[in-house]
DNA sequence: AGGAACGGGTAATATAATAACGTCTCTCAC
DNA sequence: GTGAGAGACGTTATTATATTACCCGTTCCT
């Protein structure tokens, strides 16, 4: 087996975050994006581990931090220009929101998701959308999007009971 | 290419939820379940088309006849028995439910969402499953169930605009 | 008959997402 | 510079989805 994902092992997840962001910043840049002081923090929040975060756990913070209550919109509308412009995924199975490992090309991962310790591992295998898109094609469907969210067990969190 | 499936092409529908009442009473009876009025109802309303249904669509239905207002928990409660013993599925992009098309074993189905005609076909093809398994244990992730939901355009969806 | 387990009614609440409208501030053409 | 328009965000209210807690009646088992 190859070596675990980083988000399933220990890491000094602050460089994950200002990679993150400073991804975000050239993408929006060269795209004449307006990656805002809001979205910025958004997209921060969610980076904040690899742990897929509900929009109204963002809005608990940004109301914290911010004295008044944020209301929902705001995290929404955030969150809507960060995952069209596919900087952020969204799992429909938990209804929350991760950070996008390769925002740099247009894609929709496929995810695995630890039922341990909530991390969740993005993957990108053409062999996996290719089976999805040659099954549908036999029987006459035309995919358009694909959505792969699978639960288990990570690396780290398999050891022995 | 096969044939398209039943779902996406017309078809004399009342067979169907014949057919999935039946099994489901034989799969129940041979099961010690007990498949109630209720439960049945939900699984007739579940079965009314492909469509996937959403849970508060059922309540309505349940209300309307009854007279009464049918509260949330009663749907809930009887889609959960139907979920657990693999009479429906839920699909979790949609927050909606569809009837089984194979009850008679375990298994999680994947599902072809037509977004014209919101049909739900449901697929059980193990290169697809085997895909994702085999890319999971690659990472050293253990895969325990799987959600794949596919949007696109289904056979009979797909003639010139 | 007694009692546990189950099914289901009811009220309240939690969680997730959207609608509708107003205001401020950029930016760009002029 | 300045005004028009677009975009970003605040605010209030509402809708959609799902769960908790508690109660009561029936069934089933002994």
């Amino acid at each position: 087996m190859t070596q675990a994902p980083l988000a399933s092992r220990p890491h000094d997840h602050s460089h994950c975050v200002s990679h993150a962001l400073a991804e975000a910043e050239s993408i929006c840049t060269r795209q004449g994006l307006r990656l805002t002081t809001l979205r910025k923090r958004v997209l921060e929040l969610v980076w904040g581990s690899h742990k897929p975060l509900g929009a109204y756990d963002i809005l608990g913070v940004l109301s914290d931090e911010d004295g008044r209550r944020a209301a929902p919109p705001t995290v929404y509308r955030a969150l809507d220009f960060l995952l069209e412009n596919g900087l952020v995924h969204r799992i429909a199975s938990l209804n929350a929101f991760v950070g996008c490992s390769h925002p740099e090309h247009a894609h929709q991962g496929q995810f695995l998701i630890c039922r341990s310790c909530n991390a969740a591992i993005e993957l990108e295998q053409a062999t996996i959308s290719n089976a999805i898109i040659s099954s549908a094609a036999g029987v006459g469907f035309a995919v358009e999007s694909q959505t792969v969210e699978v639960v288990g067990l990570c690396a780290g969190c398999q050891e022995p009971a």
